[in-house]
DNA sequence: TAATTTTATCGTAAAATTACGATAAACGAT
DNA sequence: ATCGTTTATCGTAATTTTACGATAAAATTA
């Protein structure tokens, strides 16, 4: 597959760097551990373990959300989120993809 | 000054995110394909394949270097561009370390 | 109903990213 | 030495990201 200069970049390959750039604050990263590993989703608790103001956080909330990576469950006043199995699926996959190709490489 | 209060995340999650960054564009996402799939790393082949300017395109080169996903070699005058095996084993771990948490969690 | 709690959104400012033309620097070739 | 080729850097503009206080919105509680 030959891509001119005219072409845009492939669908994955837009994709994966929508996923890249939600992970490219170490604060999404720490919320997704987060929800990983204690399995509670409070919004509240998020804020409170992060040494950031709430609406900075309720900011990387949006954008993991909107990614795809989380999910969020309005519980009450309160928002119970989650990760989104789905979302990181598809970014496993992609990775897994890229990271086989540039794997065990040999050039200069 | 909208200060970054950085140093109050893991060394793990910053390193993470730095890679994270580097890939979070598609054009960066490409140049690792394209060194990885042709085996070809001129960076003159590299221009010619994406769309845009020179300038642009040594600058996202800049940034995998940076990063340490990729080496350059001055080669007469021209520059031959390739992976970083040690880089890209280091954001393999990194990844599969967080992959690892956030795979097959449910909570919501 | 009023007060409280919880979270999202708005407004805004600083910083970083992205992009490109122009130019410099390095090298081989003539 | 000069020329053409190749790549990096500079300068700059537009856009995006990051951050936070203030405030709105939604649900619970008193």
């Amino acid at each position: 597959m030959t891509r001119t200069k005219n072409d845009l970049f492939l669908p994955d390959e837009m994709r994966l760097s929508e996923f890249a750039k939600a992970l490219a604050h170490p604060a999404r990263i720490a919320i997704l551990k987060m929800l990983a590993e204690k399995n509670s989703c409070i919004c509240g608790e998020i804020v409170d373990e992060l040494p950031l103001a709430q609406a900075t956080v309720s900011q990387h909330l949006k954008e993991l959300k909107n990614v795809g990576l989380i999910k969020g469950e309005i519980d009450g006043p309160k928002v119970c989120y989650c990760l989104n199995t789905d979302g990181i699926a598809e970014l496993r996959g992609l990775w897994a993809n890229l990271e086989q190709k540039v794997t065990a490489k040999i050039c200069c």
